[in-house]
DNA sequence: CATGAATGAGTCTTCATTCAT
DNA sequence: AATGAATGAAGACTCATTCAT
């Protein structure tokens, strides 16, 4: 009498993996519109044109649908600090042009800052331990791997010198991006009132704050 | 439809300005015990020895509340860095110290961080416009203050640099609190996995990430 | 965060209607109790069985119910006329006929006429536009018809003419209302001393008023 | 220390009175730019340069003052009307001259229909036995001899059927008035939509209405 | 596998009135 | 008489999650 199956049922694995992207795509898009607050999950299950117990077939929560696209971010930029590092090419600047990778990555994704701001607070909360564990344990080793890669192109600075340098970096992106959006009211009014200069421009304030840290940790590590 | 008083009345402004801090009091010491959300209005009245709508005559909303307490943290950390820098004492090693002294200061108000981090999010969007600019103003003018007594006493830096560093400095205490302070549960999984090198600790981290950057903000200013 | 539903699911549309009814008649039954102002949406659920939650599923606010019990009132009333003067039966004073049933469909429905009240000052102020468009939609239809079958039974009427009595109709029964719905201890007060003069009968003023108006009606057309 | 008065004390009986009226004015004043609810004590008070406290010497509530605002309304109502039916002028058609007079002290006062529809449900709740049978009793009495002057001017109406006729009249302005005064949001979509013949206009319509009911009344008492 | 109906906890704010000063 | 600080009750609505179908 009811319950019919809108969509196909997605049997194989294959299916499924593409159904579990479908949904990060959808709340992604929707986050996008509106990154200052999660979308809800009947949002997401409509923009995927699923029903919403559909979504809790694939995740266990709203927040882990945010949390795996966050993840997949976080992989990303890993990997292409790391292959920017491996690369033969010799560059003349590479913490110039790594910072720069960096921000033309936050710029290019702009649900990836939010997700990342609200990751301790909101989403790890409500995510499985064991999800969290395995993508964190992935991080640390991307970080080492990444970490490698730098101080063999970078003198002076040992491994752990770089992950401690990607953390401050990270650091430094959240920090900075909050302090740079404000609700648009409030951005409004500042500007409105000669008060710009408590909002930092993220694109070059990153740029140059990171300089700052790189080149800070070769100068105490060399002192 | 109600009434009888149970509380003196603040009658003369100085009776007023004291209530208003008694609440402030009452609401930081709530926060203190659980810095994750925003106590409820009913409990800061109760802890207040106040009734709710007695909490509305001294402030508009909940949050404008922690705005006062967090802005009042700021006014006093700027005062510290300004009579710190106008010091007459030479110091060996000013950034340093300097450090040491934010360092401390979070250290010894356990509500300051929590507060900052919320401050864009939560609490401006929810106090009077005129609350905000003038609470930033003065900001504005004590960072410029601060900012000129640093670059007093560190050459190489010019006023705008200082200004500069200072929010830089501000958004790395952001970035690393939040990386920091997890959530109790996941905080401990991680460490129980080997994974405690993602949390960076605080107090040491702060001090590292702050000396990087303003020692690669004398290099890269000088070069 | 919660869940278990207590009651059977509303899956067909037909049990969609009736659940859409039951929470009207437990609303209406609730309304009886207390004409003088509108149930809490808490006890409205508890009445109907549901949670609160559920009454949302049907309706978008609390005075959505009653405006929805208030509307099918009034096209049950207009019904009822309609099919009285489309009746073949000769009557011989239609007139008062129709006041009849008019002030029995008053009785017999006790929350018709405190809901009518509310109707303008609460009612369509928290309804939805389309909800609010639609129903007066179809009351300016119904009373199109019901005038048309009037006139053709009143000689010396015009359709224009019956709208407007109708409509002059519809203010007499508010008003009269109002007049003699006094607060219970007013009302009491006022009789006990000597000023009943004052509060009309609901019942038999306003067959008299009614007689009048029409009559009045058909003399100032006339005249 | 404080509780200074800052308005000079009222003392004679007149420096009351004058008081009480000045209250009522502003009151009066500070509805007619809201007629959908009564202001807070909070504006009236200062709209009349007093404290809150203050008010409540010189009335029991605030619903007191519109009270005691409406009940001069209506006796100066009457009193038109009783001055108008003792006047010696004759006058050709006295029914269409009282409706007109009525009608114009409707638009002359706007501040007086909002009040009359809230007396029953809203002003009368609130306010003193006393105060409400005194007024009462005042009306009964103007009522009585309105309607003397009404049945020595039109032939075929006892003192009893003026007194009905008056009560009448007060309802099909209550009602009238409120079929016309929708919420101004509800109001524009319904005049968009073409439902505008469902808001009847009050100035007309009044006047209509009302031709209609007293020349039915006489028709009625005369057959 | 997919659906979507049902659940219910949780909270800020207003404002008429009182009464200590 | 005048003041205005203090009181506290009262209630709508959202939305993540579950589980019967």
């Amino acid at each position: 009498m009811s319950a019919q199956p809108r969509r196909s049922r997605a049997i194989d694995i294959e299916d499924k993996v593409k159904r579990r992207s479908d949904i990060e795509r959808a709340a992604a898009e929707l986050l996008k519109q509106d990154i200052d607050a999660l979308p809800s999950v009947s949002d997401i299950a409509k923009a995927a044109g699923l029903a919403k117990g559909t979504l809790y077939l694939y995740f266990e929560t709203k927040e882990a649908i945010y949390f795996s696209i966050l993840a997949r971010h976080y992989c990303t930029l890993l990997a292409s600090l790391d292959s920017f590092f491996r690369n033969d090419r010799q560059s003349a600047n590479p913490i110039d042009e790594a910072v720069g990778l960096i921000a033309d990555f936050v710029r290019l994704n702009p649900d990836f800052m939010p997700l990342a701001c609200q990751s301790a607070a909101v989403l790890e909360r409500k995510v499985d331990e064991e999800v969290i564990v395995e993508f964190k344990s992935r991080l640390l080793t991307d970080m080492g791997q990444v970490s490698e890669a730098i101080c063999r192109r970078i003198a002076g600075l040992t491994g752990a010198d770089c992950v401690q340098l990607l953390i401050q970096t990270h650091a430094m992106l959240l920090g900075l991006w909050q302090m740079q959006h404000l609700p648009a009211e409030v951005n409004c009014i500042l500007r409105s009132r000669g008060l710009a200069a408590l909002i930092p421009d993220f694109d070059s304030g990153i740029r140059q704050a990171l300089r700052q840290l790189w080149q800070g940790a070769l100068l105490v590590r060399a002192g």
